[in-house]
DNA sequence: GTGAAAGCGCTAACAC
DNA sequence: GTGTTAGCGCTTTCAC
């Protein structure tokens, strides 16, 4: 492999004018560019970027993590980091920390090592030390820990969670259970709380009996749905992400029991599959490439000495599809 | 930040000293380990992987290029290289090429500015040069070239599709669409000629006009089926995937026709919600998982300048689900 | 077993 | 506008 000195003695200048003619096009004169323009080509020559690197003391890669890769809800924001990333020249690590604290900080401490320059966190699952306090570049998406002193992108948990319970409550259903996620999260509080909130609102007291913890996934869904159903009648459901609402679902026809027509159901986030359910998922719909786009130029901003938004909100959407109906039915 | 200088300083020794304690334990003394490592306690030391990675010219960084990270059917292998890469202390870049060979380009040349050691790729969508005789460490995984010198991990195409068409047959089909991929990519003609296998065994001609050519997402299922249903009549269909599968249910329900009733699927992948429809889809399952690992250790042993299994073949299965019934029904 | 010293390939003052 | 030079922080001979 050609180094710059290759370049230099081939172009009968300095390795500083190769480095120049290459970063700083303007500060060298168009001859002698186009001498190394040609000795670059002639050579094959492609800068070392980890000497690069090392000189300027900064890696030009951001780290991601995500609590489960597999898990079809960040892949979309994953995409929209990454088209943020590229086009400010930075490369996206994606780590997948397999919901572990232990594979979270081995991922934070690329930034020790300075293989990379900042952390967007997908995930709350993070070592306790960092939590006090991040002196790391770090940017926080979807999830949050209240009073954690790092720029959010997320949603309004709370008031996303209690547009869809109105939702419920406004075509009629008086008698709604919720599938949770786990209750120490504290986006699961949130939406907990929106789901308090509507029922409130209209002075319906809140059963704790509407209540099962999910975990997110499909199958924790399905048996929460099956545990549910045991110990609490409704005409709606509510669910806090579209695995365990489909999870849910499949519960809900295994039992003999019609969605919709003897069962509406809501998700939360609107998963690529959401729409190709029969019936079709309503659910609240999190722009998810929005927020990884947000995500990423907030560390952008930071790593770039900015002042950061300490927090942006983006906006949801319930998405009305078939999968409710009024409970006169 | 503290650098392997402010160790040695702290502990008294030389900074090859240090180096040595941390690389080589053995090549030290009990004693002075005991003290760098109170050293590097000390000071919160942490290496500078940029400097040594210089020095050592190696990143142990392995770029995995995906053509959509958005499809599910590449997180599970992604997944599994992660698995893979982690253990032999490899970091991972997951490189999203959205269908383009230009970025695949650019993040081939990753390899070749020392910012990685190694490529993973997971698309056949590379720029045109690299196709003739690669110098760079890869490895294909799932698609491939014919002739192209690169190690391959992937499934036997052309023999599962026949299991698949094989099987719709024995229950009794004789008239079975078809629902393939672009057919420019190889893995796509070898399950064209799998299918054409299968008919062709028993003495059954082809019909030109059993096929209609998706691109591997829902949307071109969907499209793809109800063009084919106003051509060919068939009691079931064979889809190059499980999303264009998903898409021609949806398209079939759509229409009226009842699956598996009138209309048998199978589908090709084994995507987590292949399971999860209703009925569940009949399909191919590919060992996502084994696949990434396999590519995965296949690199590494090149890396490691080890010769590697030219092309290794992992099995597939047969998922018999409720999306097919005979015929006669 | 340990230290001194030479670089890995590049960039950025600082001179000219 | 261009060259000289001094490192970035580490590993690794080569001596001792």
């Amino acid at each position: 492999m050609p180094t710059i000195k290759d370049v230099a003695k081939l172009a009968g200048v300095s390795t500083a004018t190769v480095s120049r003619a290459m970063m700083n096009p303007e500060k060298v004169s168009e001859k002698t560019r186009l001498k190394v323009e040609a000795a670059v080509a002639e050579c094959g020559f492609s800068p070392n970027v980890i000497a690069r690197n090392l000189r300027r003391s900064e890696s030009k890669t951001i780290v991601v993590i995500v609590p489960d890769i597999s898990n079809m809800f960040f892949a979309n924001i994953v995409r929209g980091i990454q088209r943020v990333a590229l086009k400010n020249a930075y490369k996206v690590l994606l780590g997948d920390s397999i919901h572990t604290v232990e594979q979270a900080k081995a991922y934070m401490d690329l930034v020790r090592s300075k293989q990379a320059d900042g952390i967007i966190s997908l995930t709350a699952e993070l070592p306790a030390e960092v939590r006090q306090g991040s002196e790391l570049p770090m940017v926080m998406a979807c999830e949050y820990f209240p009073g954690f002193p790092v720029p959010t992108v997320r949603i309004d948990n709370r008031g996303s969670a209690s547009r869809a319970v109105d939702y419920l409550l406004d075509i009629g259903h008086r008698s709604i259970g919720c599938i949770t996620g786990p209750m120490e999260n504290p986006i699961c509080i949130d939406r907990k709380a929106g789901y308090q909130d509507s029922l409130q609102k209209i002075n319906i007291a809140v059963d704790e009996q509407a209540f099962e913890d999910g975990d997110f996934s499909f199958h924790s869904g399905y048996s929460a749905f099956r545990r549910l159903q045991q110990h609490f009648n409704m005409t709606a459901l509510f669910c806090f992400n579209d695995m365990m609402a489909l999870g849910a679902m499949k519960a809900a026809i295994e039992l003999g029991i019609k969605v919709p027509q003897q069962l509406s159901i809501v998700g939360f986030d609107d998963l690529l599959f959401a729409e190709y359910t029969d019936p079709g998922l309503t659910t609240v719909r999190q722009p998810q490439e929005e927020i990884g786009i947000t995500a990423a130029n907030t560390l952008v901003k930071v790593l770039q000495g900015g002042k950061a938004n300490q927090d942006t909100i983006i906006p949801t959407q319930l998405l009305v599809r078939g999968s409710c109906v009024s409970p006169s039915k």
